[in-house]
DNA sequence: TGAAAATAGTATCAATTGTTACCAGTATGA
DNA sequence: TCATACTGGTAACAATTGATACTATTTTCA
């Protein structure tokens, strides 16, 4: 049987939090720097670049982003003239996401400097381990997605 | 030779971040519901359950929390009756924190909820799953912990 | 149809978080 | 020992983030 004794550096939740602010702290910098962006405009870029005509609730809907968050990038982006938005004709409340020519050339730079910073932090560890990391990350959110984790009251 | 595409969904960073993030907001949002607690200020509490007498720059250290953010939980807590501060006679500036009977009382309900919590979120890994897990995590810590990532100027 | 409910997006406001400036105390070393 | 530089902690301020309220449009269904 195992001791009950709550350490905080033992507990998952903290380590996971801990580690993963480490790397978005170490990313969110680098792309300041390097593009004047920040972490939901580098992402808006991304997944238009990916999905282009995408509108801003399907953008927070993947990326689970705060639709106000999702907004407030969109409209910097679109005062940088990076991206453009065209009323979405099936309907009129919602625009059409579209990354202009500029949107495109920063994303063809970001996009390598990415995989970079990437594989710079991860790279070191090989392809199992990595594997097994990401296979492990995805059941977690599964189980976090659908679970909610409030005992009833007692 | 692989594609050097980049897919936001495959993309370590992010995926770790949106894990980490579906994680903390489903504990923090127990933790407010069962103690109104927030995550800096359950963080102190286990800390000092811990390490009694700790300073808050100490705390800092470890869990690289913002002073300014540790300050504020300290002030906090003492003021719900749950921390007790004290001059600490070697170094007049600082202070010793320790839990009041309160805190540890507190402390003794929200220990076994967070190894509940967390067995709830990660039980479902086996041991070796796991193990892996937190082993990766630590190698991501100290790669990210030592480089930095922003190239020289190019 | 057309009135009521729902949704995409934005603006406004409130809360959280980080930055900077500051105060009290400590260490250094001329 | 006293002037200078440094550190722990807090206060005051600025920036970021989230919550709420609102507008324009669309959907639903009586």
């Amino acid at each position: 049987m195992t001791k009950s004794v709550l350490v905080l550096d033992d507990f998952l939740p903290y380590r996971l939090s801990f580690t993963s602010n480490l790397v978005s702290d170490a990313i969110a910098s680098a792309y300041e720097t390097l593009f004047g962006l920040s972490i939901p405009e580098w992402r808006l870029v991304a997944v238009i670049a990916e999905n282009n005509g995408i509108t801003q609730q399907m953008i927070g809907a993947r990326t689970r982003m705060d639709k106000v968050t999702v907004s407030r990038a969109a409209i910097a982006l679109t005062g940088r003239g990076l991206l453009k938005r065209s009323v979405n004709p099936a309907d009129r409340r919602s625009q059409l996401l579209v990354l202009s020519r500029q949107g495109r050339e920063l994303y063809g730079q970001i996009a390598p400097k990415a995989l970079a910073l990437e594989k710079q932090i991860f790279g070191a560890l090989d392809k199992k381990a990595l594997a097994a990391f990401v296979a492990t990350l995805k059941r977690i959110e599964a189980v976090v997605g659908t679970a909610h984790f409030l005992p009833a009251a007692e």
